[in-house]
RNA sequence: UGGGCUAUCGCCAAACGGUAAGGCAACGGACUCUGACUCCGUCAUUUCAAGGUUCGAAUCCUUGUAGCCCAGCCA
């Protein structure tokens, strides 16, 4: 058992459960559907379904759809999907903000009829004006003391259309003068004639987030109302609003901020994203150069690789931006047990085997992972003539160069040793053939007299691989200029996407449709593009590469 | 400049007055039918800075410094 401390979250709710303000825990996600999720969603949903299922409480979804203008059914759709791909489960509680439209107006009334809100004719440019600045207080609204009466007429007209967008606002009467700009009598109503995705056309008045959020936890039994840092502010009104309605059951929800976690130098910007998207450098919000949930799906990063990145993480207050290595780790940790381990040449170069004999064709056993018996074997064929990795040969070796080289012999995975007797080269000196003599006492990969090789390859039959295209994905980075200049000029990695066509790959990656993935040997994770895969060619998407798989010795002269 | 928050290794992050966990990355070395994996070792006498309290401070106090957030009828 490993000793884990507690996040500050965790401590939060262990002192609340202690001191009885609640007895349960009850977390919800509530994104607004204005576009895709992305990995820092990823941990927020992690974040909140952990908490719940570490306490066992309950987790909710909701969507905050409480702005018509920004909202779609598209991202609502999407949304859900990338919840449940993650792994979080929300039973039957899936929610709308808009479900509450209602009581959030009774709320209201009853804010009017306490004295507490007021309807304003201010224009917004007049509402910024007396909001007054960081450094100065405001000033009172004009309307600020109209009768409850007048109000409560007001703010009837104001739902039966009489107004139009903008004319009238709901505010809460606070304290112009607060160092807290949020408390500056923020409005809570506005009029917008907008037909909403959910209520259609029955609202002409919608609540703002200030508002609507703390009643919507309060009306689900949120417990722990879990955000980021950039609501800290908003905490104080939160509270307000949670008292002055009084709409929980039993008990008022409790917010919690957390920082959000960004990747270093990867682009998250929803309107970045979207200039790739319209400038068709990525195609789609779901590219594997992305990090939206969608794009590592399809990149194949598992869930449990997510969930183990968004633990390895851990929560805190402080701004951070964690290195995409650690990302990496995550998904080559989960998927080196579970994954078979086939041949892949990426970049091909034949090689002759002069003594086996033509036209033969052997099937040789291959264990899928070495390291974990329960995925089997696989045969595959051998023959005279094999591809084997263009780097896996070398004319004039360094030190400690033990792959491939005249006069040297190595180990075939799987197969023979086999030795360099000579090669051939074109007109510009590439490396077209090279030619081996093979020990047939060797079958299997051992040598009955004992002798050792001290390299082993891997290798294709040249007559029975499968041609492939493999694309090799880097993440679009965000330098610190961002992604685009001023100029409109684009920031890009040079080989953010590289794209291998003359790959060799073993036959039995046809049994693609058995994994989402493979382990190329000495190559990485790859997995099958579900998107991009042609019936006669299949697209292997590079999930990671191993480490330093392509490195040749450093300490050469 | 008003208010709020944050500062612990290159990156995350514990430590809650008792003498700086862990992970990623990096670097050595061992092992190996994948130069991967695994394994073993190295990696903060010091916690933004300077003072102070204390037998003892990353933790408490003071004064600074730096970064993030807030002046949408966005969330």
């Amino acid at each position: 058992m490993e000793v884990e401390s507690k996040n500050f979250i965790e401590q939060i709710i262990d002192q609340d459960l202690a001191e009885g303000v609640y007895d349960t825990v009850h977390t919800r996600f509530p994104p607004e559907p204005n576009g895709y999720l992305h990995i820092g969603h990823a941990k927020s949903i992690l974040l909140n379904y952990g908490l719940a299922s570490e306490y066992g409480g309950k987790f909710n979804m909701r969507f905050d759809d409480t702005n018509p203008t920004k909202e779609k059914s598209e991202f609502v759709e999407s949304i859900k999907a990338d919840v449940k791909w993650l792994g979080a489960d929300y039973e039957d509680r899936l929610f709308f903000a808009s479900d509450y439209f209602d009581q959030m107006y009774e709320g209201a009334l009853k804010l009017i009829k306490k004295g507490k809100a007021y309807v304003s004719d201010l224009t917004a440019d007049e509402m910024r004006e007396y909001r007054g600045t960081l450094t100065e207080p405001g000033r009172d609204d004009p309307n600020r003391n109209r009768s409850v009466e007048e109000n409560l007429r007001l703010f009837e007209e104001m739902k039966e259309g009489k107004y139009a967008d903008g004319e009238k606002t709901l505010r809460a009467k606070i304290d112009m003068a607060s160092p807290n700009i949020n408390m500056r009598d923020p409005i809570l109503y506005r009029v917008a004639h907008l037909s909403h995705q959910n209520t259609g056309d029955k609202w002409c008045i919608y609540p703002m987030y200030d508002y609507a959020h703390p009643i919507e936890d309060a009306i689900e039994g949120i417990t722990h109302s879990i955000c980021t840092l950039e609501f800290e502010d908003h905490r104080p009104l939160y509270n307000w609003v949670v008292e002055e309605t009084a709409l929980w059951d039993k008990y008022p929800p409790r917010q919690i901020e957390f920082a959000k976690m960004y990747l270093t130098n990867v682009v998250t910007g929803k309107r970045y994203i979207k200039k790739l998207v319209e400038d068709g450098i990525v195609d789609g919000w779901d590219d594997p150069r992305l990090v939206s949930i969608a794009a590592l799906r399809r990149r194949g990063f598992t869930p449990e690789s997510i969930q183990m990145f968004v633990d390895l993480c851990g929560v805190s207050k402080a701004n951070s931006s964690a290195e995409y290595s650690m990302l990496e780790y995550c998904i080559r940790e989960d998927l080196k047990m579970k994954r078979p381990r086939i041949m892949a040449v990426t970049d091909p170069v034949k090689l002759i085997i002069d003594n086996y004999p033509e036209g033969e064709t052997e099937w040789l056993p291959v264990v899928n992972n070495p390291e974990n018996e329960s995925l089997g074997s696989r045969e595959v064929p051998f023959s005279r003539e094999l591809y084997i990795e263009r780097e896996d040969f070398m004319e004039e070796p360094p030190k400690k160069y033990f792959r491939l080289f005249p006069g040297n012999e190595v180990r075939l995975m799987g197969a023979y040793f086999v030795k360099c007797e000579s090669y051939e080269k074109d007109e510009t000196g590439k490396v077209t053939v090279v030619h081996c003599t093979y020990d047939p006492a060797s079958r299997g990969g051992n040598s009955p007299d004992g002798r050792k090789v001290k390299g082993t390859i891997h290798w294709v039959s040249a007559a029975e691989s499968i041609t492939a295209e493999i694309r090799l994905y880097e993440n679009i980075i965000d330098e610190e200029k961002g992604v685009y200049n001023e100029d409109g000029s684009l920031n890009l990695n040079p080989n953010s996407l590289t794209v291998l066509k003359e790959c060799r790959i073993e036959p039995s990656v046809k049994d693609a449709k058995a994994y989402d993935s493979f382990q190329f040997v000495r190559q990485g994770f790859f997995c099958v593009d579900c998107k991009d895969s042609r019936p006669e060619k299949l697209v292997f998407n590079r999930i990671v590469s191993l480490k330093s798989s392509y490195v040749l010795p450093k300490k050469e002269s």
